[in-house]
Order: structure tokens, then C-alpha cells, then sequence
DNA sequence: AGCACGCCGACT
DNA sequence: GTCGGCGTGCTC
């Protein structure tokens, strides 16, 4: 009788407690089954129905002591699970004190039985796909670099650039082509052909559908949509599963979608490529909190795959790791784009209409970038200047599109609401909305054909011709050439938020919006003749995240540390970060802040929220999240049915390792 | 999470 | 004498 062989099994469970390997001995007929990464059935506890769990490596015997259970059954033969990928998931689980498990289902699709019959059916037809001739291809343009080899970040040219596609196969040769692409785009196909030119994969991560769109558009005109393995946000499972299916394909392709294309299981991982990592759509929403960015590079850490941070402004991430000498800096010099920044005053004046005819005149476009959707961004008393508040909640009121005053936090109408200060009922509304935009310069211009995009009404594209566009950072709709003149308004509320990162992102998103411009188009940042605006103006990316990254040095905030937050009742949170400080030997590497209590204006709630924040060196991250994990196991475990009273038992302490986004 | 084991009050 | 309260602890 041969020896029994032990399957090792990630358990799928949330509880923090089993976030661990089980052994399972496996019955004979399952013997050929069961191979690392298979999803399998597990017999776990005293629970009357078996558990799910991945298969992460098969072994000859078990270092447990006790009886080992059998194995339930094999869900399905493919590996969905490889063991590279349990690696990185395993890695990324630690560095953000979170389990196997979040990632897992973040990661890996539920099955489709049709989808993968459809596969598995299809699996001896597929060798001989045509990716050897496709891979010979090579996109040439200005500003390309040699090679994309390494770990690079650049600054991609803000504007469309020929492009010239050859092959180096001699048959080849005469369909050469030419085109006009975005230079960002340019950038990620040559990445990707330069993947497949060593027959490996791409991954090419984007944070928005419409990134994403155009990208596609861009694959497929170069001939390489066949190749593409869809990860996009909208899609069905039996769609997600079907390109999850493909990565796994031994032929290499290329990944394109969002946040879950970062953890595609390609056989064979070339490169991945990030476009925009400073798009907040990049940061997942979800336990364990972690971003794109990290995730990738620890994938690159485990791989050595190449590595690529492309965008048209420079996040203070990526600055750091260039500073470190982590990040190659591979940006090509260009031509900056024309931009005019004008003294704070009027909100639409002068050299943003002049810019605005001049364009009309010659026939093009203009493009409109206001920070809000809606008629208005806000209400104030007329008497004292205070915000109006909402009845309800206490919220901030905007006009919506049907001249409604309404919530901003419930949506609840609000009409002749008295000031919370001097009782006064008259108000006065406050700077335009995007609807009030296109209506005012829609009379300024007659004739001209006005288009509101936004979050709600969405334009992608739009065809040539004499067009004002009015849309909201991010919405903002591509057309073929580029815009004439690009004139953003409110630009300076936009830099002046009240968080963190409002200098950055404000920064990105001009950038973005100044990237659909025209070769020969103009920009108008209205009221931005401020230093950031001026910086701005002069395109002087490098400088603005090289002094963005300073200033938060200087007041120790990420990106030169991380900040972790513990969330929950006072009495636990003391618990878990008593004497943290000492838990390294380097002094000042852990510092703990606060309590705050969290939802400060909002009505006093029965059971109060507490806040902690820890600043922690990058160094001692592993060891903190380790033990911050333990200890918030451990408050957590006697204390789990306490929220009873109001529905269902949810976690008392909520730990993230990286909560930058709260200030 | 489930589910069982285990040691103290009011019931047929 | 037992039924059952939920504190504690384990799950290969």
C-alpha cells in the first residue's frame, strides 16, 4: 500500500483565528485530483456541512499530532489557487494584518460550471494560437524608451503622438502602420507587445472604465484583442471567470481591467504595468485596505517581473520610491503643454472666454473642468455667511440640478431651513455646479452645442466640431484630436480641500484633464495663479511630488511612514495599543495618537466610536501588523456578540494598517 | 462562526 | 435529583 499523502488546506473562513494551513488526508480516488490549488471540500470542526478551502501543496506526512480528518471532495481540477498566487496573497494578508480569506474572494472568481466546461473543452485547439506573430510587432514613437526593462516609473506626454507599428519579421515588413494614440496609451501597448516579444504576459492595471476603454481600443487596433484577458469592474463572473481562466492558459496574454487584474495568475508574468496610481479608484474600498500600488510590488518583489508606474502627474508613492533609487525614472522629455493661470477673483473671467472664442472660431472644442455636479456646490445664510445645514442630520445643503436645495450626506429636501446660527431663513447659493456652468456659458456662446458630463450622465466620447464640454474631474469624455482650449474652473477649492492628499489629487486630476487637449490647444487655470498653479502651469511634475513628498515629511504623514487606525469602544482600543510604542527596539519607529472620538458633529450615538491612529516606520511594518493582528484577535474574542442589540454581531475593533485617507 | 464541554440556580 | 444558563475553547 503506497504512503497517504497530506493535502495542506487554506481554510476559507473569516475568522482571523483559522487563518492558517490544516492538514487533510487524502482518500485514494482523490489522489490524482488534488494538486496545489485546487478548490476542495473540507469536513472543519464540529459543523454539520463541510467547508471550502485551496489546496496550497501536497506533502508525504503532517506535522500535526492529532487524527487527521479525510479530505471532502475536489470542487473542480483547475488550480485556481497556483501557489505563486497563495504567495502573494499569503504576503499581502500579512503586510495589511488581514486574512487569506478577504483576499482570496477578492482575488479568485466564484466557479461557472458552463464557462468552464467551455475551457476545458476548448483546450487542445488553443496551442497554436498566432501570439508569435503578434509578439514581433513593435510600437515606435517618440519619447519611447529602449527598453521598459526593471522597475520604472514615468511621465507620460499629456497629448496624442504618432505612433508607428512594424513588424521586425520580414513578411511583415509592408504593414507598417500608422497612428494617432494618447501617449499613455502608446506607452502600455509597447509595454505589453514588449512582454509578449519574450513570450510572456502583461498586466496592465488601470484605474477607470474609461482608461480601460481606450486602451481596448487601442489593443485591438494594433490587432491584439484576441490576446486580452478582460478584468474589467462591470463585468458578470461567468465573464470574470472566463478571463481568469485565460491567465491561467500556459499561451501568454494580456490582463487589462482594474484593481482585480493586479492578481491575474499568469503562467508566465512578463511585466505589470500601473496606469495612475494616483487614482483614489486604485485604493481598495474593503478589509484589508491595501493598495494597487503595494500589492504589485510585492508580486514584483516575488517574481522579478518588470514593473512599470505610468501617469501624467506623479503620486507621492511613487516620488518616494524614486527617491529611494527604487523606481527607475524613465520619463522622455516633450514639450509642455500651454497653460495660462489667471488671479483668484471672477470664477469664469476673461482669459477663459478669450480662450474659449478663439477655439469656437477655429471650430473646436472646449472642454469645462468644475469640481461639482448640480446647480450649486452650496448654500450659505444671506445675514452671516454660515453654511446652511440639513434638518435632519446636520449635513451640508447643495442645490441640485432641479434648483432643489438638498443633503449632500441624505439627500433630504430642505426647504426654507432657518440658519443654525442667526435663525435667519433668507440664503444665497454658492459657487456653481456644473449644471449652472453649462447653462451660463451655454448663453455666452449661442450656437454652440453644450454637453454636461458626469458621474450620472456618462460621455465617453464625443465627435469633432464646435462643442463646449462641462464635466467633473474624471468624466471628463475623449475626442478625436484633442480639445482646442481647456479652461478649469475652481481649481483652487479643488487644491484646498480639507484632506491629506488634496494637493495631489487636485494636481492629477488638472493633469488628467489637460491631457485631452490638442497639440496646439490652450489651458486656463482660472484663479490658479497661486504657487502650486504656477508650478502647475510650468507642467513641473517631478518638483510638485518632490515638495508635496517634503512637506509630509516634515509633518511625518504618509507617504514618509504608514498610518495604521484601530476603530472600535474605548475600553478595547486601550487594550490593543497599550505599551505599543515599546514594541520595537528603535525608539520613535511606533508612536500611538489620539483617541479621537470618530463622527464628531453627528448626534451623540448610544455606543461611541473611538479612533487611535499609529504612526509606524515602513521597517517595522511586518512585526506591527503581526502583532496588531494578534492583539485585536484577542479583544475581539470575548467581545463578539456584544453589538447584538443592534442586528447582527459585527467585529468590535477594526484594524487598518494603512489609513492614510481619514485626515 | 458553530458547536460541545462544563460547572451553578429553579423546576417536574 | 435533573434541565439549562452561556463562559471558554477548539477546529487538521
Amino acid at each position: 500500500m503506497p504512503p497517504v499523502r497530506i493535502a495542506r488546506v487554506a481554510v476559507e473562513s473569516p475568522l482571523p483565528q483559522l487563518d492558517r494551513l490544516f492538514d487533510y488526508a487524502i482518500p485514494s480516488e482523490l489522489n490524482d485530483a488534488c494538486v496545489p490549488g485546487v478548490r476542495v471540500t473540507i469536513p472543519f470542526g464540529k459543523s454539520l456541512n463541510p467547508l471550502d478551502g485551496y489546496v496550497v501543496e501536497v506533502v508525504e506526512s503532517s506535522s500535526f499530532d492529532g487524527q487527521l480528518n479525510l479530505l471532502g471532495s475536489v470542487i473542480s481540477a483547475v488550480p485556481v489557487l497556483p501557489p505563486s498566487s497563495y504567495h502573494l496573497l499569503r504576503a499581502l494578508a500579512d503586510r495589511q494584518a488581514g486574512t487569506l480569506t478577504e483576499l482570496t474572494k477578492l482575488a479568485v472568481p466564484r466557479r461557472s460550471v458552463r464557462v468552464e466546461k467551455a475551457w476545458l473543452a476548448a483546450a487542445d485547439q488553443r496551442q497554436s494560437a498566432g501570439v508569435q506573430d503578434l509578439a514581433a510587432q513593435r510600437l515606435d514613437f517618440a519619447g519611447r524608451p529602449t527598453s521598459y526593462d526593471g522597475r520604472n516609473t514615468l511621465l507620460a506626454e499629456p497629448r496624442e503622438i504618432a505612433t508607428s507599428l512594424k513588424a521586425s519579421e520580414a513578411h511583415f515588413l509592408d504593414k507598417a502602420t500608422e497612428n494617432q494614440l494618447q501617449a499613455w496609451i502608446a506607452h502600455l501597448v509597447a509595454f505589453s507587445l514588449e512582454q509578449l516579444g519574450r513570450g510572456a504576459s502583461a498586466i496592465l492595471v488601470v484605474p477607470d472604465f474609461r482608461d480601460q476603454n481606450r486602451l481596448m481600443a487601442a489593443l485591438d487596433l494594433v490587432g491584439l484583442s484576441s490576446v486580452v484577458a478582460h478584468f474589467g469592474t462591470d463585468q458578470t463572473n461567468s465573464l470574470r471567470y472566463g478571463a481568469y481562466l485565460r491567465s491561467l492558459e500556459a499561451s501568454p496574454c494580456i490582463v487589462l481591467g482594474s484593481r482585480a487584474a493586479a492578481f491575474a495568475p499568469v503562467t508566465r508574468l512578463g511585466g505589470i504595468a500601473v496606469w495612475d496610481d494616483a487614482d483614489p479608484n486604485l485604493l481598495e474600498p474593503t478589509a484589508p485596505y491595501f493598495h494597487t500600488r503595494d500589492l504589485v510590488l510585492l508580486r514584483q518583489q516575488q517574481t522579478n517581473c518588470q514593473l512599470l508606474f505610468a501617469g501624467h502627474s506623479r503620486s507621492t508613492e511613487v516620488q518616494r520610491l524614486v527617491e529611494l533609487g527604487y523606481l527607475g525614472d524613465i520619463s522622455a522629455i516633450f514639450a509642455p503643454p500651454k497653460i495660462a493661470v489667471t488671479d483668484p477673483g471672477l470664477r469664469v473671467d476673461s482669459t477663459s472666454y478669450q480662450a474659449a472664442r478663439e477655439a469656437f472660431e477655429a471650430g473646436g472644442a472646449v472642454l469645462v473642468q468644475v469640481a461639482n455636479t448640480g446647480h450649486s456646490t452650496g448654500t450659505y445664510c444671506q445675514s452671516c455667511g454660515e453654511r446652511s445645514r440639513c434638518r435632519t442630520c446636520n449635513g451640508p445643503l447643495f442645490v441640485d440640478s432641479k434648483q432643489t436645495p438638498r443633503c449632500r450626506w441624505c439627500s433630504a429636501i430642505n426647504l426654507g431651513v432657518p440658519c443654525h446660527a442667526c435663525g435667519d431663513t433668507r440664503t444665497r447659493q454658492g459657487v456653481a455646479g456644473s449644471t449652472r456652468t453649462a447653462a451660463e456659458l451655454g448663453k455666452a456662446f449661442p450656437g454652440v452645442n453644450v454637453i454636461e458630463a458626469n458621474g450620472d450622465q456618462r460621455v465617453e466620447q464625443i465627435k469633432p466640431g464646435k462643442r463646449l464640454v462641462v464635466a467633473t474631474p474624471g468624466a471628463e469624455p475623449a475626442i478625436p484630436g484633442g480639445y482646442a482650449a481647456v479652461i478649469i474652473l475652481d481649481g483652487q477649492r479643488l487644491a484646498s480641500r480639507d484632506t491629506l492628499r488634496a494637493t495631489e489629487q487636485a494636481v492629477n486630476l488638472w493633469s488628467n484633464a489637460v491631457s485631452l487637449m490638442a497639440p496646439g490647444g490652450r489651458c486656463v487655470g482660472v484663479g490658479l495663479a497661486t504657487e502650486i498653479g504656477r508650478r502647475f502651469a510650468l507642467w513641473d511634475q517631478r518638483g510638485i511630488a518632490a515638495a508635496e513628498l517634503a512637506n509630509r515629511r516634515e509633518l511625518r504623514f504618509p507617504p514618509h511612514c504608514r498610518m495604521a487606525s484601530v476603530a472600535g469602544p474605548r475600553d478595547l482600543l486601550d487594550t490593543v495599543v497599550a505599551n505599543l510604542s515599546q514594541f520595537s527596539d528603535k525608539p520613535d519607529a511606533i508612536e500611538v495618537l489620539g483617541p479621537l472620538l470618530q463622527g464628531d458633529t453627528g448626534p451623540a450615538l448610544p455606543d461611541p466610536v473611538w479612533r487611535y491612529l499609529i504612526r509606524y516606520e515602513y521597517s517595522v511594518g511586518e512585526n506591527l501588523a503581526k502583532e496588531l493582528k494578534a492583539r485585536v484577535l484577542i479583544a475581539n474574542a470575548g467581545n463578539r456578540s456584544i453589538n447584538a442589540k443592534s442586528g447582527r454581531a459585527s467585529r468590535a475593533v477594526k484594524l487598518r494598517m494603512d489609513d492614510s485617507e481619514v485626515i
